[in-house]
RNA sequence: GCCCACGUAGUUCAGCAGGAUAGAACGUCACCCUCCUAAGGUGAAUGUCAGGGGUUCGAAUCCCUUCGUGGGCACCA
């Protein structure tokens, strides 16, 4: 990589000269381009060096040599500017590397899990849930690339309060589609206590269709009577049948209902994130982790650690010791576990499966947990910092330039409803373009509309626009005079290119495109060092902007035939590039448009 | 009150391990298709980098502070 070498070549040239002193410089795109391809600015060693920036830089050049790189001086900065034989290389390394292309090794076969979208599995997934899946798989793709061994996992929320209000929501819509005039009750209160959403009563009819007996059980030991229907909801929800849940009959019956229904719910969240094309190695259970013991069992090692006192009744962790702002209760007073005493679990299992190297994307509404956690990863005694947390913005949706707010009271939308309207290209793109620092303005009718103002168009057209001219140079054309259909301009596209051709005027969109080709391994290095698919994006439509400038300025086909070839190879690398960049993020990479 | 993120052109955003004249897209205005996809390109206009201090040769970038926006501060998940 270019900026590598420079790098590599100056820090040498430094230790030559300023041995005691000596550092990285830092190599930067210079803003002006008739500088230099790339610069290194001397001025931090001028205290040092106890001379002017100038005379320094003098003193550096000295001891560069790079193959096919000139260098030269303005003021403080050294200037580096590739020959054309080093940007011919660069073509011939990315059509050799082909489609690995731009990958590096900084992940090192490091494994790491990377856990992220971790809906409850309550409801449809929302559009929040959509930019965590979207970022999420082509952050896995981006470290993939970049040498890590990634493990991609959606942790159940199946345990736990949720799962009570989901099953007697359930009950409650069971009850409605079969005539009983039962309905979930309307008001805030309600609101904390039952999921009011339409999926339910689908659910309950689909529930009632393919399980007709089991409603006759339900009758039977939920024994809702007639006199019931007028105080509504609130008794099948409270005391009456939680007193009789003791008895097996019923225990069995309930867990049979709420399973019915969270595993239809996991089912169409499984359904919609394949569809965005997001594929989870696991899905892990926080059910399973009661089941298996292992709540008890991290409390143990806390416990351990020292780290664990009783005050009013409950159990607490002292996650104050570790930077917390205070501590935390793990077990409450009625014997029962708090929502982190489960989630520690978790991550002490992830730790225990081998993980060296823990990634999360949680929205920002969970901020308050990174401490906890990484406190108590600390208390087991290892490292917090290979949990890396990365908290996600909310997400606007804007419709005809108006923001739909998402407020509780209006109508949520799903994810499956933008995936509907939007396609799986750009929903992707859209959820991915931005820092997910911040919130995200996703624009939807801008987002659907096949035109210019369309960042996801314009990139895909660069492809189908190479595409188009490869396709080109190997098809039968017709005489636009004689209607004669002549031979095509090329038999294949397997070829000897001699490079030099690319060189013969000015060519400036050339040397771009190619510059920018060739910091494709430099922007994946730096999107997988920062965590943010963003860059790779950006990328995308720096390459796009390019490649179509290239486009207006230079002809590749009709003209003589060794400059063709060049061009060709050109553009063939570009699109290489191009479908590289587009498979991390997950977005196709069309042919044609 | 405390914690986190954000505030850059009319709009949406890059740039932020300090560095040369603050960039792009969209929108606006003026242009470019005999010929590889005009879903493209060229040119012009557009800025108190939220305000104020500080650090230094140099600050959009680092520090402090004020203001604004969003999110969070449970023995809920």
């Amino acid at each position: 990589m270019l900026k590598e070498q420079i790098n590599e070549a100056v820090a040498g040239a430094i230790k030559e000269f300023l041995p005691e002193h000596a550092q990285n410089l830092m190599i930067e795109k210079p803003k002006n381009p008739e500088h230099g391809d790339f610069a290194a600015n001397v001025s931090p060693l001028a205290r040092y060096a106890k001379m002017p920036p100038p005379k320094i830089a003098e003193n550096i050049v000295k001891y560069i040599n790079i193959d096919n790189v000139e260098t030269s001086i303005i003021s403080g900065f050294i200037n580096f500017r590739a020959k054309t034989p080093k940007l011919n290389s660069c073509i011939e390394k990315i059509i050799t590397e082909g489609e690995n292309f731009g990958r590096n090794n900084l992940g090192n076969s490091e494994k790491v899990l990377l856990e992220y979208v971790s809906a409850n599995p309550t409801g449809p997934l929302h559009i929040g849930h959509g930019r965590w899946a979207a970022t999420g798989s082509a952050l896995a793709n981006l470290l993939e690339f970049s040498g890590y061994d990634v493990y991609q996992e959606f942790y159940v929320n199946d345990a736990g309060n949720q799962m009570n209000n989901l099953f007697e929501s359930f009950l409650i819509r069971i009850y409605e589609v079969n005539g009983y005039g039962l309905t979930i009750p309307e008001g805030e209160n309600s609101k904390k206590k039952y999921y009011p959403g339409e999926y339910l009563i689908d659910l309950a009819r689909k529930f009632s269709r393919e399980l007709p007996d089991k409603f006759k059980q339900i009758l039977y030991y939920f024994n809702v009577p007639e006199y019931h229907k007028e105080i509504g909801a609130y008794i099948i929800a409270g005391s009456d049948y939680v007193s009789r849940r003791k008895q097996p009959e019923l225990m069995a019956l309930w867990d049979e209902l709420l399973e019915y229904a969270y595993t239809e719910i996991l089912k169409q969240q499984k359904e919609l994130l394949n569809r965005l094309g997001v594929n989870f190695d696991g899905w892990f259970s926080e059910k399973q982790l009661y089941e298996r013991d292992e709540v008890n069992k991290s409390i143990e090692k806390l416990k351990e650690s020292g780290k664990i006192y009783e005050k009013d009744g409950a159990l607490w962790f002292k996650s104050g010791d570790y930077g917390d702002d205070q501590d935390r209760v793990i077990v409450k007073q009625d014997g029962t576990y708090t929502y982190l005493t489960a989630d520690i679990a978790y991550h002490y299992d992830k730790i225990a499966r081998g993980f060296e190297r823990l990634i999360n994307i949680w929205g920002a509404d969970h901020h308050g947990y990174v401490a906890r956690v990484k406190a108590s990863i600390e208390a087991l005694g290892k490292d917090s910092s290979s949990l890396e947390v990365l908290l996600g913005q909310m997400v606007n949706l804007i419709v005809s330039g108006e923001q739909v707010r998402m407020g509780k009271r209006t109508k949520m939308i799903t994810l499956r409803e933008l995936l509907d309207e939007v396609g799986v290209d750009g929903t992707r793109y859209w959820m991915i373009m931005r820092d997910i620092n911040t919130t995200l303005d996703f624009d939807v009718d801008l987002a659907k509309s096949c035109s210019d103002e369309n960042p996801v168009y314009y990139a895909q057209y660069a492809h189908a626009r190479a595409c188009s001219i490869l396709r080109t140079a190997i098809s039968e054309r017709f005489d636009r005079e004689t209607g004669e259909v002549l031979p095509p301009l090329m038999e294949s596209l397997d070829f000897e290119v001699n490079f030099d051709s690319l060189w013969q005027e000015d060519s400036s969109p050339t040397r771009n495109l190619i510059l920018r080709l060739e910091s494709f391994e430099d922007a994946v290095l730096t999107a997988a060092r920062c965590r943010a698919p963003y860059m790779i994006a950006r990328y995308i439509q720096d390459l796009a902007k390019d490649f179509h400038h290239f486009y207006t300025f230079t002809r590749v086909l009709n003209v003589e035939e060794n400059v063709m070839k060049a061009r060709i190879r050109l553009v063939q690398a570009t699109k290489q590039v191009l479908k590289n960049a587009f498979d991390i993020l997950g977005v196709s990479a069309p042919e044609r448009m």
